[in-house]
DNA sequence: TACAAGTCAATAGG
DNA sequence: CCTATTGACTTGTA
């Protein structure tokens, strides 16, 4: 649990520019420990088969393809021993479009969200960069939404108007270090119009857009003013939930006039308990599709078989 | 109208 | 200050 690793994110920008702060391999779960050298340079197109690859099989199943190895080296774009001044990064007309995390990755790729979840996640503390900031800026979601998708990620091929989120969250990754950083604003690059930096706009409407023409020109996420008023959270008592959640590990789900029933029971609006057994589904489907990857890789990837290439001599020998 | 998927955003926990 | 949880909107379909 303890997170030793972890880098000042109060670095400085000069240090970070010159120096370039690169996180090494990066392998969440397995702590770092892989040894396999990789210093090699990375093309963009070679990082992004680690997590997404074409002509994936709808079938749910298949959705394992990932090496687990093969998480993160940086590309590394200039070094801070090329000379006595650092050079000026060169990536300005990158910078320039609106298209960097809105880059729409070919229909047919394939984007492993388990495995990019926690790289997102693994960067995210490497840097101390808090959700929120990330939410807002890369994704224009929640603090919220992007936990629930980080902690349970969606089916790539089960999703729809979802997949933009996690594109963003890969276009973000595939992304050199001082750009991820200075999309946030944590890294300025000098000679870059702030504006250029603030590409992003909501994938979506949002929610609740009030018709106000104020301009905020920081946010690119919040066009809407927050409704003035705090509505509470509606909280159901233990006896409520107990209740409700027995009868949905039976009946998962019952009829518009059971729920009507139930409500009257428990003292509960009849939309109350509609909505608790729609998010009840919803959300133990994600949960059970999270298992079922689990097991599928602790079933079909077990070490041994990464892409060890087959020991020829042994087959020969027999 | 009902359901599912995607989120919001309040707020519980740390 | 942060992240995780979660009841209820919002939008897209059928």
């Amino acid at each position: 649990m303890a997170q030793e690793m972890k880098k000042e994110p109060e670095t400085d920008p000069e240090i970070i520019r010159e120096e370039e702060v690169e996180p090494q391999g990066v392998k969440p779960s397995a702590e770092n420990d892989n040894s396999k050298n990789n210093d090699q340079f990375t093309l963009l197109d070679e990082s992004i088969s680690n997590v997404a690859h074409h002509r994936p099989s709808n079938n749910r199943n298949d959705e394992i393809t990932v090496e687990p190895e093969l998480y993160a080296e940086e590309p590394r774009y200039f070094t801070h021993r090329e000379g006595p001044k650092a050079r000026r990064p060169v990536f300005r007309e990158e910078l320039d479009e609106n298209t960097i995390l809105n880059a729409v990755i070919a229909d047919e790729a394939y984007i492993d969200t388990a495995d990019l979840a926690q790289r997102v996640l693994y960067e995210l503390k490497q840097y101390s960069i808090p959700q929120t900031l990330f939410a807002d800026k890369i994704l224009c979601r929640s603090q919220g939404t992007l936990s629930d998708l980080l902690r349970n990620p969606r089916p790539w091929n089960e999703m729809k108007s979802g997949k933009e989120t996690y594109r963003r969250m890969f276009n973000w990754l595939q992304q050199p270090l001082h750009i991820r950083l200075s999309i946030l604003n944590l890294y300025d690059i000098t000679g870059v119009s702030p504006s250029a930096l603030q590409p992003l706009l909501p994938p979506e409407q949002k929610r609740k857009i009030l018709p106000s023409s104020q301009g905020l020109s920081n946010t690119p996420c919040s066009s809407y003013t927050p409704s003035p008023s705090k509505k509470q959270r509606f909280l159901f008592t233990e006896r409520q939930k107990s209740t409700l959640n027995t009868i949905f590990n039976t009946y998962p789900r019952v009829s518009k006039d059971l729920q009507d029933k139930i409500a009257q029971k428990l003292g509960l609006d009849s939309n109350t308990v509609a909505n608790f057994f729609m998010n009840a589904r919803r959300r133990q489907k994600i949960q059970q599709q999270a298992r079922g990857r689990a097991e599928y890789e602790t079933e079909y990837l077990t070490e041994e078989y990464e892409d060890e290439p087959v020991d020829v001599t042994e087959i020969s020998n027999a």
